[in-house]
DNA sequence: GTAAAAATCTATTATTTCTATAGACATAAA
DNA sequence: TTTATGTCTATAGAAATAATAGATTTTTAC
């Protein structure tokens, strides 16, 4: 299950993500606009910037804006910046690695091998999908049910 | 990332697995082999009998044995019972099902809608995997490190 | 060069969830 | 009727999550 601080990562990167080019945001509008706790949104977008996924001006003027085009950056980078990684058990993390105190041998140890492809599965969607996807379907969506609300008339 | 209360779980499951049938094992037993607190272990085992994968036995002569074998008990199922849930958001959940405080329209979320996708590929592969898939694994994998030890000999 | 606007940093508190423990109770077998 | 066992209720401790406060630095504009 997500954390908050993921789902309002998310929702502070889509808002980004439908603001013009060169119009860096202020945290307090995006705090006010999202309904985000101000102080808790500025660690969050600090967490963002510093794993490469948006930019930040500071002073008059300043304020954030993406680092890279919707398309390319990922759920999954997302995710593991805020959740600090994705994998199931920690002796499967890259970024994270931790040997589990609850297994004798890991080379032979049945979670960790069964484990390992949940962690590719989750790691292969979360890796397709991106932040321009998140907007193109909520987009579709609301077409959809405009197009029915319209014949319905 | 599974809790330890999950992988309690899935060591005591693999553990009953490897237990004669008709043979109950009891909690203390299973705690001092595993290395899982007793009353914690306690709680976890009557979890997984209230749903359905374990059976036991009061009294003299009781303890906990499997309520189905192996192969039909899903790593989703234990993972279901343990954490509550498996969706990544809980809006998507059928059996926790909760809105979501944070989107105005669920129908039109591109969180909840992209989500959806991670909610299916995660279900997918914990149900497709099961408790003899990690024991096998397991053998397997203690056997390919005997026969390279055979072979260096 | 000074004032205002903004992000950034450090520290702390509040809340919730996870982990663990204690003790009384109920049930079944010998 | 005693002993062995799982079951239940309650609670405590620890860790993670969520949120807040205030001081600091950087930049722009006048």
């Amino acid at each position: 299950m997500l954390s908050k601080k993921t789902i309002y990562a998310l929702k502070a990167l889509i808002h980004l993500a439908g603001t013009p080019i060169g119009h860096p945001v202020l945290i307090a509008d995006l705090a006010k606009d999202e309904n985000i706790p101000k102080k808790f949104l500025e660690f969050i977008l600090l967490s963002l910037r510093k794993g490469g996924l948006l930019q930040s001006r500071v002073g008059k003027g300043g304020g954030y804006t993406l680092a890279l085009p919707p398309n390319k950056i990922t759920i999954g980078s997302i995710v593991r910046i805020l959740e600090g990684d994705i994998a199931p058990v920690q002796c499967l993390s890259t970024t994270n690695y931790a040997r589990c105190e609850e297994c004798q041998d890991e080379a032979t140890c049945g979670i960790r091998l069964t484990m390992a492809d949940v962690n590719v599965a989750l790691s292969n969607v979360l890796d397709s999908l991106t932040l321009a996807d998140m907007i193109e379907r909520s987009a579709a969506a609301r077409n959809k049910i405009q197009n029915v609300v319209d014949y319905s008339i």
